[in-house]
RNA sequence: CGGGGAGUGGCUCAGCCUGGUAGAGCACCUGGUUCGGGACCAGGGGGUCGGAGGUUCAAAUCCUCUCUCCCCGACCA
């Protein structure tokens, strides 16, 4: 495949984010599907390892993967109002199967309450089978008109989590509970700092009582909303028939959560690490940690270096690049583009001195190792950049977050920021969480992305738009 | 659905205005010299120009119709 040059953030931000998913081998649009894309090798690799993370986690915190189906009956989706009208719009329907029309159309499913909900009814009888944590890995189609690949596809990959409660309290306690799950993948595994809070009325999940979300900030300032948990207190309950006996000997319904991250994430990744050579990937990410490139020009340094490669990068666990129609220098530029953490060059120089060349894509710093430390050097380097990834984007996201008083200087601050162009922040003022406000702020295409649940500010003010008294600041940005 | 753009070897595109039945770079194949940041030379394979119709001695090029894709907008956990 042909690597084609990678255009600049500063230039076009959408282009170069297309650039390096394509060029980092992490996807391509389908093209002969609308909206949809194929998840290549690289980025596969990366949800493969990403999807172990969150497992291992949800596990931990006592819940079961089970698989329910793909087409759920129309009606189901009919049966919680609010369910319906958010997602009609973009609902995929089969209405024709086996050569005949259905008497009822199912829909391809949008998200799983609807069909988990008529299961729960069955299953859930008494308050000895609460609290119910079940967990659903899956591929979702959402109609959507404006796609762009892993932030909003078509069809894309995703879980999402569904449990049952007896009380609001328990069930509000996971939602939580699962929400720092969230945080702690995003912030500790790639290395993505992000704001927890809980969602407007106007952005909430349709259907939940309340949505909370932890949102991460781009490399051109845009917020991406990374993960989202909901509280769904007894609606899908109610519409479900979703009945249990209390201790009490009583009837009541359910209290029920459901949560979700997506292949977005891995959009996220790209964003907001990933730098004008392409790809970079965080080292608890990256499906290959350090690659040797192998350097030599006559016969005999060939068969010593090959040794030599081979030989140590056993030792440290990396993969040789030994393949011999390509100059070294084009292997490097192909492992950069890949976002692997580590370029280790071995050559005949290296041979005499006993090194080895470490190279950190991350900094582009290049060192000479002894070869009898790298094994012990190498893990320390990962972790290092692990960590001052972090530190990057937590510093970005604090330089790109300021202050505001007035709906003037909101809309001031974000009128002219675009994808393309970036210079995106996160403004911090008093909202209140009103449809006047969020009219406002449509005027300049911005949004409430979330109203934090920890205030590191000054605490109430007044509301730029209604001049009611609020308790905090909020977010405000423009989104994807 | 409104505005804009594009369909030509695998990929990116030139050629179209001023019709004469296809070109470049990359990729691919063969041989050789290279190899510490995208190597070079020589040779070679591969397309009939989104589709249909029309004008013409002759159409990638002009005309008509049509299909598809992309971007911006509206829409959107």
């Amino acid at each position: 495949m042909a690597e084609s040059p990678i255009t600049a953030r500063s230039q076009d931000f959408a282009t170069w984010y297309q650039d390096v998913v394509l060029q980092g081998d992490m996807a391509e649009p389908a093209e002969i599907v609308k909206g949809c894309m194929v998840i290549k090798a690289n980025g596969y690799a990366v949800w493969e390892l990403l999807q172990r993370k969150l497992d291992d986690r949800f596990k931990a915190t006592g819940h079961q993967n089970m698989y329910f189906p793909l087409l759920i009956p129309q009606s189901f989706l009919q049966k919680e109002a609010e369910h319906v009208e958010g997602f009609s719009p973009e609902l995929a329907v089969v209405t024709v199967a086996g050569g005949k029309q259905l008497e009822e159309p199912y829909v391809i499913r949008p998200t799983s309450e609807t069909i988990i909900g008529h299961f729960f009814a069955k299953w859930i009888k008494s308050w000895r089978d609460l609290p119910l944590l079940l967990n659903q890995w899956a591929n979702i189609v959402r109609w959507e008109l404006r796609t762009r690949m892993f932030l909003r596809t078509t069809e894309f990959l995703w879980q999402e989590g569904h449990t049952a409660h007896a009380t609001h309290e328990e069930a509000q306690a996971e939602v939580l509970r699962m929400l720092d799950v969230y945080a702690d993948v995003a912030e500790n595994v790639m290395a993505m700092p992000v704001i927890k809070g809980l969602k407007t009325q106007a952005e909430r999940f349709a259907g939940a009582l309340r949505t909370y979300s932890i949102e991460a900030m781009m490399q051109n300032g845009f917020a991406l909303q990374s993960g989202t948990s909901h509280d769904l207190g007894q609606n899908f309950g109610k519409a479900f028939d979703v009945q249990f006996q209390n201790k009490e000997g009583q009837l009541d319904y359910v209290w029920q959560t459901s949560w979700g991250v997506s292949t977005r994430l891995i959009g996220g990744l790209i964003m907001s690490h990933s730098d004008d050579k392409g790809l970079v990937l965080p080292p608890k990410l990256a499906p290959t940690k350090a690659v040797l490139v192998p350097i030599f020009r006559k016969d005999e340094e060939k068969e010593k270096v090959l040794e030599a490669a081979h030989r140590i990068a056993k030792e440290v666990g990396a993969k040789v690049d030994d393949r011999e129609a390509q100059s070294p220098g084009a292997k490097f530029f192909h492992w950069e583009r890949r976002g692997v953490p580590v370029v280790l060059e071995l050559g005949p120089r290296d041979l005499a001195s006993g090194n080895i060349v470490l190279k950190r894509r991350d900094t582009g710093t290049k060192d000479p190792v002894p070869q009898a430390e790298l094994a012990a050097r190498l893990p320390a380097v990962l972790a290092e950049m692990q960590q001052s990834m972090y530190d990057t984007a937590k510093q970005r996201l604090k330089a790109n977050t300021v202050l505001a008083n007035s709906i003037e200087e909101v809309e001031s601050l974000l009128k002219d920021v675009t994808a393309e162009k970036g210079g995106g922040k996160f403004v911090m003022a008093h909202v209140k969480d009103a449809a006047e406000s969020d009219l406002r702020m449509k005027e300049f295409k911005a949004t409430v992305r979330c109203i934090p649940l920890v205030d590191e500010y000054d605490g109430p003010g007044k509301c730029i738009v209604t001049g009611e008294t609020v308790d905090r600041r909020v977010v405000v940005a423009k989104a994807y």
